[in-house]
DNA sequence: TGCGCATTGGACAACGTTGTCATGGTGCCA
DNA sequence: TGGCACCATGACAACGTTGTCCAATGCGCA
């Protein structure tokens, strides 16, 4: 059992391969062709060396290494709105798998739906030379990566697009989801349907309201401004848009809003039928089962990575924009009777 | 609107301070000064200098800012199981946000329980010269860090102990917790209590069956080997686990059980009280709602990470064992009488 | 005119590593 | 014994950056 601490003091400098050298009595090169399993050290040569690695806790400086040898830093940058959000995170674990399989590791970042935040994360991350970017846009304006891209590191726009730049982005059907969503209510007789939708700065936002529209167009019902309320969204101004309207049907945004209006409903007497825009844990075991419109995050997060990493395998086709379907999952919720 | 691509072909070099001197027709040193806002560079030259980056989209190579300096290199890293389960995305995302207050990111990875890959995102992370490391054990032998810490890159290990070293550990006080759960179910009189728990590698899993069995010996419940069932657990092994015993009430030993388990329960007609380790998102809204052990992930991030730049602001006391209270949250489930 | 001084710019080394090339020693064969 | 190939090893430069130091220029002032 050893005690993992310097409480003797004074803060240690790493080993080198200048010290290990010198302890064993040999050149930094010979260390260098020990550390790389180059041929034509003396057996008894390399022994020494590897014993003075393991004596100095020597660990090669990768830094370095990347430096020198002026390729790949072996990383990609990660920019999204929040890791603890499980739609994000899930996206997080794909692209961190993906990245594994092309021996990369993954430098994260949350934005906050903060433009400046992205910005900063992203650059910086650029800065650390990042092999390649994933970006899941908290702003509009994305003309800041254009001399990166330009230098070499590719970007992919992930969940929204890029505002004022043209680039390979990975989206979700928004507008037909969101009328699927309609149309399936509609079907169950429901004609007073609301919309609890995100902001309208953010991208997938507009999509599915446009997507309800569009779905309230096909199904007959008229357009009535007054059902649609956009957020951001607390349990109070959930609560006061359905105060607000006599829905017998609410479609709801996201994952977020869709669960705050659950903890609103939980505490009224109305049980509007109710389909939500992505998926969570556990809808299915709600009383009743939330249906849902939804893709799976991991299939976002992987779409994105094999992207990225085909730019880096040297695919040069223009830009490219894959939209993934999303589905409906009903489930209960979306079947009670007005 | 600009295209961001690079379908002319040709991976393009990224603009040093020598391609800025050269297109600026200044000494490199200047264009270094420039960057650095240095005094003591003409006005005009500095315009000259700064159109120049501009132009080259140049920014400043970290790595080689890092190398020279000799300094930090801004980054930790956070070793864990899994990003998209939701607790260790709690711990993530604190985990970030202290980072973020000290100037630094954060380098992820997931172990997926296996020790080996635990250890291989560690040293790299350690090669890359992370300032310090956030550990999530997978496996129970930690000597391998034990050069690394010796070297001064400060390790926390959290959720669970490190194996064969002693060092600073973030802990929940599990025992207490588990103990909890089966005081509080047997104040609702049950006395055939359950305990399906994760494999028995895993340090929390140990910890809270000492605490069902700490917890049955204080309510004077004998305790019976055959109502306990350790896992990995999958639907079927819940299923058997619960067919198997005649209990009236379950303690499940952490969120993924405790979810399994209301699947299980889910498509059964018994309803046995239940107690989980480990809150999760809708557990209030359930029918009935879940009764849970837990800590906020964030707290136990956030300690982490504090107690990680404590190290690297200069603490040197002896290594730290900081182990947080959990809190049981009655919510229904656990009240089902027998 | 000569001197000191402030201002501005550049040469050079170094961070830790590896690629290129050179060197010295050994063994083999004619 | 001379020539040669080969093996093991090392010297040096370079990656991109900055810290240290020195040089050149221009100014004020005696």
């Amino acid at each position: 059992m050893t005690t993992l601490s310097n409480a003797h003091g004074r803060l240690p400098r790493r080993a080198t391969m200048s010290d290990v050298a010198r302890l064993a009595g040999v050149s930094i090169k010979t260390v260098s062709r020990v550390v790389n399993a180059e041929p034509g050290v003396h057996a008894e040569t390399a022994e020494r060396v590897l014993a003075a690695i393991e004596r100095l806790g020597f660990r090669r400086n990768i830094g370095a290494l990347n430096l020198r040898r002026g390729s790949s830093t072996g990383t990609i940058g990660l920019v999204l709105e929040d890791v603890a959000n499980p739609f994000y995170s899930g996206i997080t674990r794909a692209a961190e798998e993906v990245a594994r399989r092309h021996g990369r590791q993954v430098l994260t970042g949350s934005s906050d739906e903060d433009p400046d935040r992205e910005r900063e994360l992203s650059l910086e991350f650029c800065a650390r030379r990042v092999d390649g970017l994933i970006v899941i846009p908290a702003g509009t304006r994305h003309g800041y990566l254009v001399p990166e891209i330009a230098s070499g590191t590719p970007v992919v726009f992930v969940d929204r697009p890029p505002g004022d730049v043209i680039a390979d982005t990975v989206l979700v059907d928004n507008v037909t989801g969101a009328a699927a969503a309609v149309t399936h209510l509609a079907a169950h007789g429901h004609s007073r349907i609301a919309f609890l939708g995100d902001a309208p700065t953010i991208f997938t936002a507009t999509e599915r309201l446009a997507g309800f529209r569009e779905g309230c167009a096909r199904a007959g019902i008229p357009f009535d401004q007054r059902m649609v309320a956009m957020g951001p969204h607390t349990a109070e101004t959930v609560a006061a848009a359905l105060d607000r309207t006599d829905a017998t049907a609410v479609i709801t945004g996201n994952n977020r809003i869709t669960v705050q209006t659950l903890r609103v409903l939980a505490g009224s007497a109305r049980k509007p039928a109710l389909v939500g825009f992505d998926d969570f844990e556990l809808a299915d075991l709600l009383d009743p089962p939330v249906s849902v419109v939804s893709l799976d995050p991991a299939e976002l997060g992987k779409a994105a990575a094999e992207l990225l990493f085909a730019r880096l395998d040297g695919d040069r086709e223009p830009p490219r924009r894959i939209v993934l379907p999303v589905r409906l999952t009903p489930r209960g919720s979306g079947e009670v009777r007005p």
